[in-house]
DNA sequence: TGACTCTAACATACGGGGTAAGTACTGTTC
DNA sequence: GAACAGTACTTACCCCGTATGTTAGAGTCA
């Protein structure tokens, strides 16, 4: 009958390799990484677990996956005539996905393979840098310059605001002046101009605008003694 | 009796924090990080995994204390005359030492507090920024820019050699001119000049003074143009 | 309609993880 | 010897990934 068929459409919805991806990056971005497990996901998809191995090989595989729709959501700029534009608007654009995705640095780095999809984005950017006229030797310098500038913004060894509440208290009674001078005179100045920002963290962006413009220069003066 | 004390001495050595984090560390290194378990630094130094919380919080105590000892095996230079040199110096220290202990930057990463050792660190290099003249603003954004470099610079989107042999072959596979000929371009060159470095790899030390180069020579021009 | 097959979900179970709670042993002090 | 404090061991709980086996429904053909 058509309504038997009807319901039993809409009762089982059908799981899928992309339901199942969209569904963990839900997860880890709400619950963290730690808390993505093959139960949860099943869960969050009103399935068991084992139902998800029908469409993934396994927890691996899923993470495989999970790279894939982050580097899916990095907008590869074209547009523009220079160089230096195109590739700081993706990297403007790459530290952006990174920022809604805080757990994929981790996932990155515990990949052992690299995607059909990242080798993409990677032979894109090659691109820009060969079509600017760098040298084989500079590109593959500003490659992985770029490359670990993007991914290592995140992780700053001084970061205070990804630090529990509490912590950050506990952190902030023991920078007295007599232990940590320059820590304290550093953070006064901070907090003092920057009411805009909330709590008394550091404005992400600039920090990060301000290493890979200090890159970039470096590399446009490359470029001019080259052809110099 | 003489003996009974002995014996009883040798056979069981009093277990202690430091031996915890020197065995959690030595195992981290050897068999990787997902292979660090209670029951398993239990069984390295012939005790049961409970015993452990005789003198360890939990698990994220161990990874806390993991972090003190890898900052206090970065080398805090303080000889030289200039800052440049000073901060160069610590910076291929700390890499060493990440690259010593490859599991560091999760760890890092995973941490929510921040601890004495690695606050005193932080304060030690901002005290050569201040000296050398830098304003409050700069320093600020050197020491985010510094501490990203150190961190991020084994966490490369685009790392080959990370990758393990039969993965690396697949991807070589892949990699045909017609789909990377910027990738080919880049390869090509690299294995042809570098005979001297196992594999078809980069030679990560030269990667990362080159980015390093980069921000100093960019702080140093932001220094220069200030005082002028 | 009934049998047969294919598929995708479910159910069970195993070994290993962190750790709470309880137990036993050892050395020290009176 | 008795009481005490440490420190290590034992047991047990719940969560993890996943190998293996079972079942329910859909499609096909006689």
């Amino acid at each position: 009958m058509a309504t038997d068929a009807a319901t039993t459409a809409t009762r089982r919805t059908p799981l899928s390799r992309d339901r199942i991806l969209t569904a963990a990056v839900a997860l880890a971005d709400k619950e963290g990484i730690e808390a993505l497990s093959m139960r949860r996901i099943g869960h969050a998809l009103g399935v068991e677990a084992m139902s998800l191995y029908n469409h993934v090989a396994n927890k691996e595989d899923i993470l495989d996956g999970m790279f894939d729709v982050i580097i899916g959501e990095i907008d590869m700029v074209t547009a523009g005539s220079d160089w230096r534009a195109i590739i700081r608007a993706r990297a403007m654009s790459a530290r952006e996905v990174l920022v809604r995705h805080p757990w994929a640095p981790s996932v990155i780095q515990s990949r052992t393979t690299i995607s059909y999809a990242a080798m993409k984005y990677f032979e894109a950017t090659l691109a820009v840098l060969f079509e600017a006229g760098f040298s084989e030797e500079i590109t593959h310098h500003a490659i992985h310059t770029l490359g670990s500038r993007v991914l290592g913004f995140t992780q700053e060894l001084f970061d205070m605001e990804s630090a529990a509440p509490a912590a950050e208290e506990e952190m902030m009674n023991r920078l007295t002046p007599e232990d940590f001078p320059n820590a304290v005179r550093m953070l006064a100045e901070i907090t003092h101009d920057k009411g805009s920002v909330v709590g008394n963290g550091c404005d992400d962006k600039v920090e990060f605008e301000f290493g890979l413009d200090l890159v970039l220069d470096g590399l446009d003066q490359l470029l001019q003694n080259a052809d110099a």
